[in-house]
RNA sequence: GCACCGGUGGCGAAGUGGCUAACGCGCUGGUCUGCAAAACCAGUAUUCGCGGGUUCAAUUCCCGCCCGGUGCUCCA
């Protein structure tokens, strides 16, 4: 099947191959890891999790690279507020994004590059540059990108900039800069500063040249796919085509794929406006991380996605739709042979699944296809009419479901129970809701126990008795479900 | 201010120049149950921000307006 994608570059849907006949190599921007991950941030890691996943389920092989930005202002800031050298201050947020990603299913790329260990790599790419003057050192030391040799900037994000006088809107003397557009390869610096002695002189690397350097590291000079949030467009990725592309005069990625950002209860996602929501703040409130990526999936990439605990709530019924009709179709009574007409509907959702996909990553049409196979099974299934032929399928239709989704096997308590041994750990257990601490204040064991002082209780048809253990454990976000094969019970 | 994107039922959303406007959640009714919960089934938008226009026909194309978002500066 061939995929679609939409290219900002060419402002078209276009096809995607690996332009090697092998493996497609794609690069994706990844955290700069001077905090914790928020949901915006993690919408798009999942997108291109989304997008890796229905690569590999077409049987095409990923190089992924992913960078690791650990070197920046804001870490050398932060760090030396906290005291820290810039490399602890920084493992500490990098291990916590790939737990964020383990929690969220997102799979790791083959490739995580860190900046602070590419700066040859960079000092290279630069010197490289300079030997064309398209790099120039300034008076401090700093080193900078000459943008007049490079004619096509603004290739990208469509912007035209051969209009624009040097030094009408920028203060060109405080930067010494050639040209106020001129963006920084190199930073010199300030006194104590934290910098690395290179060819170049002392400094450290200005943003974008870690990702050019990274990516021509570990994909060659031109490669298929480049990644990111839409706010990366301009400067950051406009900057990395100048660069690459003026060093290595061929086309640096031939697609770009940007990922929309998120709108928090309709508004903008900021702490200001107190929306701003970490993962681990969402899994403390309770929420389970399979609804986060359903509900962080669901809304095409392209799509302006709008946040909201009902949308996070409606996707936690839905994962549990989803997760039921894979056990009841496993355990189900069948009648020998192939139902056809679920048949059909088994091999529609199966096409609908992958047209949906492969037009552009159509995320919500993808998920409705399966959710249409959940109605006819469970229909056929409470009918009795359920094939034993038709198992198999419909389970293979889930299976190429999950590949992309990942959301059926439940891992959610274990996230959770990490949570909350984070929180405790760093001493923010305040922020877990009650429920949840209530919840895990009580152990298998103790549940059980009551769970079957109610199940005795009623026995005797003392109801009052076991409709009070019930509502009594339903306060601290635990369900009693009484079925055919007995009680069950769960961590809500 | 300039540029770009979006505004579809109670909520999140898909989609298309003309078939009954997907899907999830919610809600209502039913099956089941000691009662519930869970699970399942069924029903649930004469209508696609507002005002014009093009067309035999527009939610879908064009123009204007209102609202939200993004970029132009650090940001996924």
């Amino acid at each position: 099947m061939t995929i679609r994608l939409f290219n900002t570059l060419s402002g078209q849907v276009e096809e995607l191959s690996p332009s090697d006949g092998k493996a497609f190599r794609m690069y994706a921007c990844g955290p700069t890891v001077y905090d914790y991950g928020h949901i915006g941030n993690f919408r798009t890691f999942l997108q291109v999790d989304v997008l890796r996943r229905f690569l590999r389920l077409n049987g095409l092989e990923t190089r992924h690279v992913m960078n690791v930005t650990d070197v920046d202002d804001k870490i050398i800031r932060n760090a030396a507020a906290a005291g820290l050298p810039i490399g602890e201050y920084t493992k500490k947020y990098e291990k916590a994004f790939f737990e964020d990603l383990d929690a969220l299913s997102v799979e790791h790329p083959e490739i995580v590059a860190r900046a602070t260990e590419h700066i040859p790599s960079m000092v290279k790419l630069i010197q490289r540059l300079a030997s064309e003057d398209i790099a120039y050192r300034t008076d401090d030391g700093s080193w900078y990108f000459r943008i007049a040799k490079f004619p096509q900037y603004g290739k990208l994000s469509k912007k035209d900039f051969t209009g624009i006088t040097d030094g009408a809107r920028v203060d060109v003397d405080e930067y010494d800069k050639d040209s106020a557009r001129d963006f920084a390869l190199w930073k010199a610096p300030k006194p104590g500063e934290y910098h690395w002695e290179t060819e170049l002189g002392p400094g450290r690397p200005g943003w974008h040249i870690e990702c050019s350097a990274m990516a021509m590291n570990y994909l060659g000079d031109a490669f298929d796919l480049h990644a990111g949030g839409e706010d990366l467009m301009f400067p950051h990725h406009e900057n990395e085509i100048a660069q690459s592309e003026s060093a290595s005069h061929c086309t640096f990625s031939r697609h770009w794929f940007h990922i929309r950002f998120l709108l928090v209860e309709g508004r903008k996602m900021s702490k200001s406006e107190g929306n701003f929501y970490t993962l681990r703040d969402l899994l403390l409130k309770g929420y389970k991380a399979s609804a986060i990526r359903l509900l962080l999936i669901s809304v095409p990439y392209r799509q302006q996605l709008n946040f909201t605990f009902e949308g996070l709530n409606a996707e936690t019924g839905a994962v549990e739709r989803l997760r039921s009709f894979r056990e009841r179709i496993r355990a189900a009574a069948t009648v020998p042979g192939l139902n056809a007409s679920l048949a059909a509907e088994a091999a529609r959702a199966k096409e609908g699944f992958h047209a949906a996909l492969a037009n552009d990553l159509n995320t919500a049409e993808a998920r409705a296809a399966i959710f249409e196979l959940v109605r006819a099974g469970n229909a056929a299934a409470a009918a009795g009419t359920l094939g034993a032929e038709n198992v198999p399928e419909i389970l293979a239709v889930l299976a190429d479901f999950d590949a992309v989704f990942a959301v059926l096997d439940d891992h959610d308590p274990e996230w959770t129970r990490f949570a909350l041994d984070w929180a405790e750990k760093e001493g923010r257990l305040d922020q877990a809701s009650p429920e949840i601490r209530a919840q895990l204040a009580l152990t298998d064991e103790q549940i059980q126990a009551l769970v079957d002082e109610r199940t005795q209780a009623k026995r005797t048809r003392n109801f009052a008795r076991a409709d009070q253990i019930r509502n009594d454990l339903a306060s601290k976000g635990i369900l009693i479900e009484d079925s055919k094969d007995g009680v069950r019970w769960k961590r809500k």
